[in-house]
DNA sequence: GTCATAAAAGTGTAAATACACTTATTAGAA
DNA sequence: TTCTAATAAGTGTATTTACACTTTTATGAC
């Protein structure tokens, strides 16, 4: 940020850089882009292995019950397991409910999630030694918190 | 290992919810709703309002420096200006140097601008109030170092 | 002055995201 | 039992994101 910016409109600015919707999508291009690039060798991107971590930590569940657990928007993750299930990730058959679909993990899931499980402990301990453990715990809280107060009342 | 081990292994549940990518990215998102929002009225997205507010506070500038100043792929600056240009709120046009492309706001770009600014503090002061105004601070000066850090080296 | 190289930008492709709407199936009331 | 309302999911469309690659133009070495 130059002084010649910031001489045109100092209220522009201040919301330019502190709104905290384009902070946050920084932050989240910045990381995303540090944890892709640590886990591509494994195949996986960031976004595919919390994926098939959470298919893997629920079991077999259906599309509305990972979305939530999620938090990601149904219709959304509809789009992202097509992917993963185009790869054979994860498999999605019809629930006893004949209007569930359940998703569950592979083999191939299963081996693709160990495969990219160092990447990611590397990825996430080299961001942790990087911030500092003690301010990433705080922010991570942060984080957290955020999204619970915000979806909590709509 | 089986599956089943697997779902009630403790080092799974702590990689899927404490993966720093997981979390901000899904900070993200409910960000972006809550912005998304209150300021749909007005007619701009929050990620639209900033790309507005960067190019009126920069005046005409090239499409890289822009890019550099949203911290933001240069390629993707470029698809989303796309979507501004065709509503006609920024016009962008050759350079004296003949490679760049110079983006500037138009004046119905201006008045988009003037018409989201209300709902853009609405939404920032409702998420600083609930958040708490010290904890909000400190956030986004995290969220900025986070930034700063995994885009310095490399 | 010519030409190799760097710089600026656009395109092809694909993933992640979500809103509005539709379809299929179940549950519950009359 | 029948039919209406609720639930689960998918589709159409559009935006945001970025990597790999190409094209255009300027710069600098010789």
């Amino acid at each position: 940020m130059t002084t010649s910016d910031t001489a045109n409109d100092p209220t522009q600015v201040r919301i330019a850089w502190h709104c905290t919707c384009f902070n946050v999508r920084r932050a989240s291009r910045a990381v995303t882009e540090f944890y892709d690039g640590i886990m591509a060798p494994s195949g996986l991107k960031a976004t595919q292995f919390t994926m098939l971590g959470a298919v893997s930590l629920m079991g077999p569940a259906s599309v509305t019950r990972l979305a939530e657990r999620l938090t990601l928007d149904r219709t959304t993750l509809t789009r992202n397991l097509k992917v993963l299930s185009q790869q054979r990730l994860v498999a999605i058959s019809a629930g006893e409910d004949r209007r569930e679909r359940v998703v569950s993990l592979t083999d191939a899931g299963q081996a693709a999630l160990d495969r990219a499980t160092p990447a990611w402990h590397e990825a996430q301990a080299a961001l942790v030694k990087k911030f500092g453990e003690e301010r990433w715990r705080r922010m991570i809280e942060d984080m957290a918190k955020l999204g619970a107060l915000l979806n909590e009342n709509s």
